[in-house]
RNA sequence: GGCCGGAUGGCGAAAUAGGCAGACGCACAGGACUUAAAAUCCUGGGACCGUAACAGGUCGUGCGGGUUCGAUUCCCGCUCCGGCUACCA
């Protein structure tokens, strides 16, 4: 009488895990833990839409592993979260006048009820809202620390990891002061300590939409150059902004990703996005500064190559010095400092507008390939230090102000970019390299010999490189540099739902913002966003926050001292950059993690989620764990042991998901169809966990199937309530059953090691399809199999389980050990090749030797028919395995 | 343009310290059960040639080479598809 129904399995057992709390997670292990696992999801934003179903891909991943490791006696930390903060809940918030608190917990509750009608294993005790004032106040702490740290880029250190660094983020109140600064006061202090804080302001470009009334992240701006919503015009503009320092952090970021267990192709992706390059900085003397060339050089000789340059010269940056008898240009970018100093009166209206046009595009469109490069001749010139050639200076936006010094030497016969501009512009070609192979050197841009090079003429490039940079150092001209792509991180937003800044800034007696900035201190935060019925964005760059009412806007300190609150708010990342710390101990509102739960809980041991966040979110979490760690706050410098990015899913078109396409699978109509175990299954089933791959709804019918045939294995169809089924008997198993059973086991183990979780079930499959016929089917055989199979199906293996009589839960239940003498094959069937081909089968015993199946393999019918009449050059045989004949 | 990943039956896929290609599942076909269907169970299956049916043969893991007794797996050179990134000097 009773099916398979996972209708009313389902609800049971989630049912029982939480009234059992089976899965919450104490955070003091048992005395008989096998050691601790701490496997973590990225967290979602709970977004209007609800759960899709590339969401419980990972999910189910990770809830396979760690019900597997708990059936092993680890102490598991599973736990779940929502990353709510964010520009779509402000949108509905402004279209529907609901308040974006009230859509994001109502969100936050569709997204847990779906997660639990899965069936995850999730510790829900410790779930958090990066939204909960009790968390961000430890978001706005953690901001607090960075804005408290500067870097250190010559000490010399010893971590609690135990591996020596140099590099250290260190308190600002460690920060050296020269004494010339000291000697101006303590606002010059201040001063001089803000620029060198981690955490800093600056007037940066923006994207900003005046159709909107907002300033947009790049990935919100179109190829065009316009809003991804709306497709209004975006354009360029200055505005003060909150910065992370990252790029002190360059260097550690991509040493230490090196030990890491994460996939190369991630790896790759970081030390790409940092981008760092090995070249030399130099200047070039300005023609018609107060002095000539050789005076110019002398002075350099003598002085040395000094840090910050001097106003009469071009400073580069390169990473071909070895090509710099081929400088017959220098480009400046149209926002460099010198442009007004170098640019001639005759000049000045070209200048002008162009800067000006360049202004108004938007970084997409100055990067645009597809449009040739432009370009204005400033008047002025600047002198090749190698030659004494006289070289023109222009302005164009193929440089870009943020990367180097803001300035090139243009060496067309080397460089794509330049040769593109040189021949735009018919500025002179000179080619320095010779190619090896003897082809044009005009737009070669590998290494080969030197030539129009003066004394480096016929030396390789490589060698070019190091004399010229030591020429260069030598007559002070400039010296060996580093750079890297990644820029400092644009911190802050202009929008209402997001963490508030705790800082105030100072005022003076007009009210006007001195650039000075006070913190708040810590028993007041959390800062919480104030209420407001109206942030609308006005159609100017203030945040929203920025009207908020007068009460919360403005203070005076104890000193006199008038302040008016930062009105920028973080942005999402800020919440995503150590949720996982706080999972550990969630409800401390003395501290963000307590120091013995960060050291027993991290790092994460098994991070999965998608492979759009393999730069960014991966990047952000990274550089805000080490300064944590350098100020001694975590004991780990890395915070993802393992990282593994799951595949997409695509629609049954095999296109990707989308509402405008029309192939959506909407989770909850799968689980009300097939069930959740149905769908965790299919979603495993289905390829590789890293693999893209299709939806296929007959598929999900197919494992659908096989838990039936599972449920009819072991319990009695024809029976009115679930009863074992009279097949199942306390009898010792056959050696085929055994073997078989140990296999199974073996590969089903063997595969969740490697999260080869569709071929687990394969195994598994493999299972019912010998047992499920056979009776009496051994009740051990049935046991083990349950387990094996709980991880995957949990709510099915838990009736199973009881079923079967057990009384308790078999979350907790041990997971199947098996024999490897059970494994051993008595005989075995070995392929008999001749010449590589298969021509027959033979069987021998298990531990024949090499005679043994030569011999077996030459008396073979098959065989003697095939080498009838020729002659065998070689035999080859490999023991247990395969004969093959070489014949002629 | 750069980086990364991929290409195996009608479909999702499996198998690589080099050793029976296509496990498992889907779809399909035939059969059993049924008045019938659904469900379930059994059987079949890479392609081509061949046979009344067996037998047997040839080809076959994107394409072209190479190494090897033997290559889906290793090496060299391509083609196509997908993802990310994009003037970084």
């Amino acid at each position: 009488m009773p099916r398979y129904n996972p209708k009313t399995i389902e609800p049971k057992w989630q049912a029982y895990w939480e009234t059992h709390q089976t899965f919450v997670t104490p955070n003091t292990p048992p005395a008989d833990s096998k050691g601790k696992m701490y496997v973590l999801d990225m967290f979602p934003y709970p977004s209007g839409s609800g759960l899709h179903v590339g969401h419980p891909e990972g999910y189910t991943a990770t809830d396979i592993v760690c019900r597997y490791a708990r059936m092993q006696g680890k102490h598991v930390l599973h736990p779940m979260g929502w990353d709510a903060f964010g520009l779509p809940a402000e949108q509905h918030a402004i279209n529907t006048g609901t308040h974006p608190r009230v859509t994001t917990y109502q969100n936050i509750d569709t997204f847990r009820r779906q997660l639990k009608m899965l069936g995850f294993s999730y510790d829900w005790s410790r779930e958090l809202s990066t939204t909960d004032p009790d968390y961000f106040r430890w978001t706005q702490w953690i901001f607090l620390k960075l804005y408290d740290t500067w870097y250190d880029p010559t000490t010399e250190w010893t971590g609690p990891d135990g591996i020596a660094r140099t590099g250290r983020g260190r308190p600002i109140a460690e920060l050296p002061i020269p004494e010339e600064v000291t000697a101006m006061g303590d606002d010059a202090v201040r001063r001089y300590q803000d620029d060198h804080r981690l955490a800093y302001q600056s007037s940066a470009p923006v994207n900003w939409c005046p159709e909107l009334g907002t300033v947009l992240a790049n990935e919100e701006v179109t190829a065009d150059g316009k809003s991804d919503r709306g497709n209004f015009p975006v354009e360029r503009r200055a505005l003060r902004q909150w910065m992370l320092r990252i790029t002190s952090y360059a260097e550690r970021l991509i040493d230490e990703l090196e030990p890491l267990d994460w996939p190369e192709s991630v790896k790759a992706l970081q030390r790409n996005w940092i981008g760092k390059s090995i070249g030399a900085e130099l200047d070039f003397p300005l023609v018609g500064a107060n002095h000539d060339f050789p005076e110019f050089m002398s002075h350099r000789q003598e002085t040395g190559y000094p840090h910050t340059p001097s106003l009469d010269v071009i400073r580069v940056y390169t990473t071909r010095p070895d090509t710099l008898f081929g400088a017959t240009y220098m480009v400046i970018a149209p926002e460099h400092p010198l442009v007004d100093k170098l640019t001639t009166i005759e000049q000045k209206t070209q200048v002008e507008s162009y800067r000006q046009q360049a202004s108004l595009k938007t970084d997409l469109d100055r990067t645009d390939l597809a449009k040739t490069k432009t370009g204005v001749f400033t008047g002025s010139y600047a002198t090749n230090p190698v030659n004494g050639n006289q070289i023109p200076v222009w302005v164009a936006d193929y440089v870009l102000a943020s990367y180097g010094t803001g300035a090139i030497m243009a060496v067309p016969g080397h460089d794509e970019r330049d040769l593109e501009f040189a021949q735009t512009f018919d500025l002179p070609i000179l080619p320095v390299v010779s190619p090896p192979d003897g082809a044009d050197p005009i737009g070669f841009t590998g290494q080969g010999t030197a030539i129009n090079s003066g004394q480096y003429d016929g030396l390789p490039t490589l060698d070019v490189k190091t004399q010229i940079t030591a020429w260069l150092a030598e007559n002070g001209l400039g010296k060996q540099a580093v750079n890297f792509r990644l820029r400092d991180w644009l911190f802050s937003r202009q929008r209402y739902w997001g963490e508030p800044f705790p800082l105030w800034h100072e005022l003076d007696d007009d009210g006007k913002p001195t650039g000075l900035v006070r913190t708040v201190p810590l028993d007041q935060l959390p800062v919480v966003p104030p209420d407001m019925d109206d942030f609308k964005p006005k159609g100017t760059p203030d945040p929203p926050l920025s009207w908020a009412p007068d009460n919360w806007l403005y203070a005076t300190a104890d000193d006199g001292v008038k302040l008016k609150r930062e009105t920028n708010s973080m942005p999402q990342w800020a919440g995503s950059c150590w949720y996982y710390l706080r999972f550990a101990d969630n409800k401390n509102a003395d501290f963000f993690i307590d120091p013995d739960l960060e050291k027993y809980w991290l790092p994460v041991d098994l991070y999965i989620g998608g492979a759009e966040h393999a730069v960014l979110h991966l990047l952000y979490a990274r550089f805000w764990h080490k300064v944590l760690f350098d100020l001694g706050y975590l004991s780990s410098a890395e915070p993802f042991h393992k990282l593994v990015n799951q595949g997409m899913i695509l629609g049954e078109n095999n296109e990707k998901m989308s509402k405008s396409r029309g192939n959506v699978i909407n989770p909850d109509d799968v689980v009300n169809q097939y069930g959740a175990d149905a769908l965790r299954l299919y979603e495993m089933f289905m390829g590789p966990l890293e693999a893209t791959k299709p939806w296929q709804m007959t598929g999900v019918e197919g494992v659908s199937r096989f838990l039936a045939r599972a449920w009819r294995m072991i319990t009695d169809e024809t029976a009115d309530d679930v009863t074992l089924n009279p097949a199942i008997d306390d009898v010792p198993m056959t050696a085929d059953q055994s073997r078989l059973l140990h296999k199974t086991i073996k590969a089903v183990t063997d595969d969740i090691e490697k999260l080869s979780l569709n071929t687990a079930i394969s195994r598994m499959m493999e299972f019912t399809n010998e047992f499920a016929g056979q009776t009496p089917r051994p009740k051990a055989a049935m046991d083990a199999f349950v387990r094996l199979l709980a991880p995957y199906a949990p709510h099915l293996a838990e009736e199973l389980w009881q079923t079967l009589g057990h009384a308790e839960s078999l979350a907790h239940a041990p997971w199947p050990k098996y024999d490897p003498s059970e494994l051993i094959e008595t005989e075995l069937e070995i392929p008999v090749q001749i010449n590589g081909k298969l021509k027959a089968k033979i069987k021998v015993a298990a531990g024949a030797s090499q005679e043994e199946m030569e011999a077996a393999a030459k008396a073979d019918p098959q065989i003697v028919a095939q080498l009838e009449g020729k002659s065998v050059v070689k035999s080859v045989v490999v023991v247990g395995k395969m004969v093959n004949f070489v014949v002629k």
